[in-house]
DNA sequence: ACCTGAACACCGTTCAAGT
DNA sequence: ACCTGAACACCGTTCAAGT
């Protein structure tokens, strides 16, 4: 015995196993803890066993970050509203990546993967009860969708650096001090924002976003 | 001489030479192509003298993303209204990602990146002139910077992908069908949309993704 | 002060050999 | 058919030794 649940000697190994031992690992340890070598280590097997149940690494991310969409996505929705229930979609999605940062770098990383296209379909079936014209409905989906990968990506970048010890204030200010300067010809409005950029909450900015991309859906 | 303008054997040497090498390699080869040992080459000197002049790595992508993101936006678009110079400083972000797909991949890649932020000023310096509240404008600015964001990702990715070789149209149809076939509780919308999935045209759904978020923005 | 390049501590992936 | 783990072909980064 190890650690954890480890130690299988005997047989089976199948590729859910795989990719739930993957995900534990990703959620304990971040993108940068899963190897093809820790994971053989908890699976108590060699590196070269996990390729008969997993393409590549690629393969593995992408299953594992759609276990994880399917399930924050699982609760029903059915009775809300069609504009709160995109609400809450995005909100879900927002709250896992919050979460497991490592789910929204995945997300970004490939196109057209399970977990994006769940979310797309997630998001696109609530806008024929919002009134969104058919041919309309494909532009409003992706539009969200996109929006909800680039704010997972940004969320997911964000509480990887703030983990890695520095803070979250003194991040950001140098951050936009080092733009400011840099551009000769002056930021004006990025300026102005200073002060927004350093004390403003993600998780509202996520939710304004998505209410204002709702408000240009319906018209 | 070997092959470029490389072999300096003599002094010199800056952060500039470094990153606009990393660049020319880049554009070429794609991320990939870009190690410090390529690099080291393509300026006749050793990977470690790089790092004179360089952080790290993640150090001399965000420079070289902020380099292509400062000339695709060096345009003036001063002469035109504040939502037609919204779109277009979209479009030229769009326009640089699909003809050099890594600097999408970097920009979702690190938070409160200069390249980033200077989009996000670009934008938001048009909000003012649009009648957009003070308040609202960072929210507004925030939102259309997160689609880009998400967008480009999505675009450089499935450009990298296509560069890999698969057809297009194969590779979406593929993803459709499988993201449908693995929802048990089938997937309506995505069904719906499958014939939209794969014929639209990126740049115009990029497009009408901009357009929809200034709806909402214009409220 | 900056370059040089061998060395360190890793990676993902492959593949002969086992069972 | 699946496991095992050594080996391959790389990485980013460091650092003694040079100039």
């Amino acid at each position: 015995m190890e650690k954890k649940d480890g130690k299988r000697r005997d047989k089976a190994l199948s590729r859910d196993q795989v990719i739930s031992a993957a995900i534990a690992i990703l959620n304990e340890s971040g993108e940068s803890g899963l190897t093809f070598r820790t994971l053989a280590q908890r699976l108590a097997t060699g590196p070269g066993a996990i390729y008969n149940h997993v393409q590549n690494k690629q393969d593995l991310l992408a299953a594992a970050a759609d276990v994880m969409i399917q399930s924050a996505l699982s609760v029903n929705r059915d009775e809300l509203a069609p504009g709160a229930a995109i609400r809450a979609v995005a909100l879900d999605v927002f709250d896992i990546i919050d979460a497991h940062p490592w789910v929204g770098m995945e997300l970004s990383r490939a196109p057209w993967q399970p977990a994006m296209l769940l979310i797309f379909d997630r998001i696109g079936a609530n806008l024929q009860a919002l009134g969104v014209p058919d041919m309309a409905q494909f532009h409003a989906a992706s539009t969200v969708t996109n929006f909800i990968l680039g704010a997972a990506a940004q969320q997911a970048a964000a509480i990887r650096l703030h983990a890695d010890g520095a803070q979250r204030a003194t991040l950001l200010s140098a951050a936009a001090r080092a733009a400011i300067h840099q551009d000769k010809k002056s930021s004006p409005f990025l300026q102005r924002m200073a002060g927004n950029l350093t004390e403003h909450d993600d998780r509202e900015q996520f939710s304004a976003g998505v209410d204002l991309i709702l408000r240009g859906i319906r018209g």
